[in-house]
RNA sequence: GCCGAAGUGGCGGAAUUGGCAGACGCGCUACAUUCAGGGUGUAGUGCCCGUCAGGGCGUGGAGGUUCGAGUCCUCUCUUCGGCACCA
């Protein structure tokens, strides 16, 4: 072997033998137990970055770890090729997004591969091209026959950056996920969109399979949803031949509704207006406090504002009359659009009442004050409202409430929902804060959504032989005014498949994230041209056993892909319904306190990177600088620590390499223990390995914290080092000496490959650590022989005594109470107990 | 406000069921390597007192359970993430 360590050299030279022997393609063997190892597929931007670099390393020391376990391994890799930055770059330079997204996909893929992941490259897969989007189509009109795509005029957020609609996943904080500068529009407009909210109950419901994903992934989505169970409730406009219906989570408060919120945009103002003695004030008014509401969205100080309309309401429990209020607080997309007031048990209520000087009456006491002191008055104003200073928001007993006076909270919710049902005005219902995802984009570089226009037939979607919509090559980006697509005649004329008759094409595209929704069921057979997925390689391949990849997806790609499995359930493609078994999310790579970006300039390049440490040290660091689930700092001085101890571990092995070569590594003979014949410095060398074996075996299982297992690593390394002089003398013999460094190199395998396969080789074998079968740790190897057990006196620590790993109590007890510290602190002291831990610990408790 | 995660040396972090707090790495200090620098090697490195021996303190804070708590319980503070006048 080289004496020195060259990176450069062995990563390509290995990087090649892979290649050249087909190591990381897998095909269905039904024989073999398989796995199916998936990380988030990038968006081709130009260069990866250490985000997908940690991403990358976490799937890959997986892999490595499970086809060495005799797993078939499924892990693919492709392309989120359709998006705007490639449209935005093309609107600046005059050439196509295409050319941009294809070199940045060959550059990107040299890039992967220079790091040594273990992709089956066969199996890429470019969500831009028409093979691929195809199918995106073919998913649109099978979602259109069963009416889950939709075409509605509505009001939905527009980004004036991106000159397109976003999906209410893609707006945070009233802002672009994309340009968190800028604010979100509404604009009204004719959209598709895709029924989620069919299967909200279904992903709420199917949680419950999802055991192996992170908790807060799931409370997230469970947040996203929204689910709240309540009623809505009829109250007729006094004087009008309409009535409102309230929706409410608290139906057992209704007694205590003193007015009636709508939202300002409400469809019934118009009817207000039009019966209001001074329609022109309540229209400006309507149109003041919408404006306001708009603008609250985004203050976190936002006063609640509203107006009367002067008309009034009649709640249909107790036949009161109350007044009927526009307020900016009260939304229009969820609900009704209108809420009962019930300013004693609502916060928010409470508030608006308070500085408008509507009335406050209490229906609801705390359990605790039933009974005990005076109940308050018998209508429940006065007094007992100027003394409240907030509202009681909790479930009590119910007062003031007519026959429902003195129920429970729950009982009376259950109660006054079925009276209201039986009555005739009102029913149980449940709302979701899930909306539809509105997936229509104005914009170019996207997958056309096939559907046809025509006067006489209507909305007329693309025959399945007709497919594919391609998505036209000579297009003029402007990124100014409608949707590109709309600039080229010869794309929108078309001819109605129904009737023949002339007709337009759709020219929005769908939004990306439709393209990733389902891309992982692709790579199981990427080519198949006659579906979109072939059944049979899903069936052997699904479901995802493992997938990795960024938090930030937790309620938009991870909600997407889930609705779209169970639309793919029902369409007969597929027999599951969840189709990822575990998650893992791994923290972001962030370098000065801040997550790396171009604009803060904080960025490493990985590439960068590879050429100065190498590959594997760039991985190894990856790993080794923080548990997986968490944030990892970057830090030079970090990788350079990395890239010393590949070194060490280079000079170790090539120092003993060749006088090693030749010679079989030690084995177990047959009895148990197999120990027989080894020096004392031969069994704690091959302790050291098993134990390093058994800690990174019992992690990759579970536990993930590739940073301990790194360490074990380097702790074997040190040891070996440390015992130089004992190999020198030669009372560790070299079968020993080559078991130790055979298991420290197979354990690195899966962390830094290109090196271990370089060391593997030197050590005298051939071909790559891939092909060997992961070692079995020796429990009785492994286990110590030797114990050092801290004597505790009254829980300090005071002495330490080493006894044979076999010492029983008594034994263990002598020596503890012999020890001379432990006698001075016992002094002039009873022993009143002693405790003995069995290999851990002896605490004598004396007073 | 609701939901979720997390607080351990100068830093990243270990401590899997309650049992030696600080593994491993970075940084730092000293020494060595005929040593320009870098590299490499050896030793040391939680804090305080002490020349040593040794002692005390110590896992955000306050209580508690226990022979024993970073770990369990109660309360509390702080930070980060998600949702948010969602009725």
């Amino acid at each position: 072997m080289d004496p020195s360590y060259d990176p450069q050299q062995i990563e390509a030279k290995w990087q090649e033998r892979w290649a050249r022997e087909k190591l990381f393609e897998a095909d269905p063997d039904p024989a073999r137990r398989k796995y199916y190892v998936l990380e988030m597929l990038p968006y081709p931007s130009g260069d990866i970055h250490m985000g997908h670099v940690r991403n990358y390393s976490i799937g890959d020391a997986l892999a490595r770890y499970l086809r060495m376990l005799g797993y078939n391994v499924l892990h693919p890799i492709g392309w989120d090729a359709f998006g705007l930055p490639a449209e935005n770059a093309a609107i600046k330079s005059g050439r196509h997004p295409s050319e941009f997204t294809f070199s940045y996909i060959d550059r990107m893929r040299g890039q992967l591969q220079r790091l040594g992941f273990s992709y089956d490259w066969r199996r890429e897969v470019a969500s831009c091209v028409p093979e691929y989007y195809r199918w995106n189509q073919w998913f649109f009109i099978k979602m259109f026959e069963r009416g889950l795509a939709y075409r509605k005029k509505s009001r939905v957020n527009w980004c004036a950056k991106c000159e397109t609609v976003l999906a209410n996943e893609q707006v945070v904080n009233g802002c672009c996920w994309r340009h968190e500068d800028t604010l979100v529009e509404e604009r009204e407009l004719e959209q598709w969109f895709l029924r989620i909210t069919a299967y909200a109950d279904a992903l709420l419901d199917d949680m419950k399979e999802m055991v192996r994903w992170p908790e807060r992934v799931l409370a997230m989505q469970r947040n996203w949803i929204g689910k709240s169970a309540g009623a809505e409730v009829e109250f007729p406009v006094d004087g009008l031949e309409e009535s409102m219906r309230i929706f409410t989570t608290r139906i057992d408060t209704i007694f205590g509704c003193t007015a009636v919120f709508l939202a300002p945009d409400h469809p019934l103002m118009e009817k207000f207006v039009a019966a209001s003695p001074a329609p022109d004030a309540l229209r400006r008014e309507a149109e003041r406090i919408r404006a306001s509401s708009l603008q609250a969205r985004l203050d976190v100080n936002f006063r609640k504002e509203g107006a009367p309309t002067g008309f009034t309401a009649r709640n249909p429990f107790n036949g009161e009359s109350v007044p009927v209020w526009i307020a900016n607080f009260v939304l229009t997309g969820y609900g009704t659009g209108a809420v009962m007031a019930v300013p004693a048990h609502d916060q928010r209520d409470f508030e608006f009442c308070s500085a408008y000087g509507l009335k406050i009456r209490t229906v609801i006491v705390p359990e605790s004050a039933v009974g005990a002191g005076p109940n308050p008055p018998a209508n429940g104003e006065g007094a007992a409202s100027s003394a409240l200073t907030k509202a009681f928001t909790e479930d009590g007993v119910l007062v003031n409430s007519g026959p429902y006076s003195g129920l429970g909270s729950a009982e009376a919710r259950e109660r006054m929902t079925r009276d209201a049902e039986t009555q005739g005005f009102g029913k149980g219902t449940i709302q979701y804060r899930l909306k539809d995802w509105g997936v229509s984009r104005q914009r170019y570089w996207g997958t056309p959504i096939p559907m046809i226009y025509c006067s006489g037939c209507g909305v007329v979607p693309v025959p399945e032989s007709d497919l594919p919509v391609v998505l036209p090559r000579n297009v003029k980006l402007t990124g100014q005014g409608r949707a590109a697509l709309a600039t080229v005649p010869e794309f929108v004329a078309v001819k109605c498949p129904k009737c023949g008759g002339p007709a337009e094409r759709e020219t929005d595209t769908m939004d990306t994230f439709v393209d990733s929704s389902w891309y992982f069921y692709r790579y199981t057979d990427p080519k198949i041209d006659t579906a979109p997925i072939n059944r049979e390689a899903v069936k052997y391949w699904f479901p995802v056993d493992q997938y990795i990849g960024g938090i930030e997806h937790a309620i938009l790609h991870l909600i997407y892909m889930r609705f779209f499995t169970k639309v793919m359930r029902d369409l007969g493609l597929v027999e599951f319904s969840e189709p990822v078994a575990r998650l893992f999310t791994q923290g972001m790579v962030i370098k000065d306190g801040a997550k790396m970006s171009k604009s803060k300039g904080n960025v490493v390049d990985p590439v960068a990177m590879c050429a100065r440490y190498g590959a594997d040290a760039v991985r190894l660091y990856m790993l080794f600088a923080a548990p997986p689930e968490k944030d990892l700092d970057w830090s030079d001085a970090g990788i350079e620590g990395a890239a010393r101890f590949l070194n060490r571990v280079y000079r170790l092995v090539a120092r003993h390499a060749g006088r090693l070569r030749g010679v079989s590594a030690w084995q177990a003979s047959g009895d148990a223990g197999g120990s027989n014949g080894l020096s004392a410095a031969e069994r704690r060398l091959l302790r050291k390995a098993h134990q390093t074996l058994r800690h990174v075996t019992e992690d990759m299982e579970e536990r993930w914290h590739f940073n301990t297992d790194v360490a074990l690593t380097m702790e074997l390394s040190n040891e070996i080092g440390a015992l130089e002089d004992a190999i020198e003398a030669g009372s560790i013999r070299a079968e020993v000496l080559k078991s130790a460094l055979e298991i420290l190199v197979l354990t690195l395998a899966i962390f830094v490959p290109h090196l271990s396969d370089e060391l593997w080789e030197g050590l005298g074998h051939s071909g790559s650590t891939l092909r060997v079968a992961w070692p079995k740790f020796d429990a009785g190897l492994a286990a110590e022989e030797e114990l050092e057990i801290p004597v505790q006196v009254n829980g300090k620590l005071r002495a330490r005594i080493g006894v044979p790993a076999s010492a029983g109590e008594d034994e263990i007890r002598l020596r503890a109470l012999a020890e001379p510290k432990v006698r001075e602190h016992l002094a002039g002291l009873h022993v009143v107990r002693i405790i003995i831990v069995p290999q851990k610990l002896v605490n004598i408790v004396a007073k």
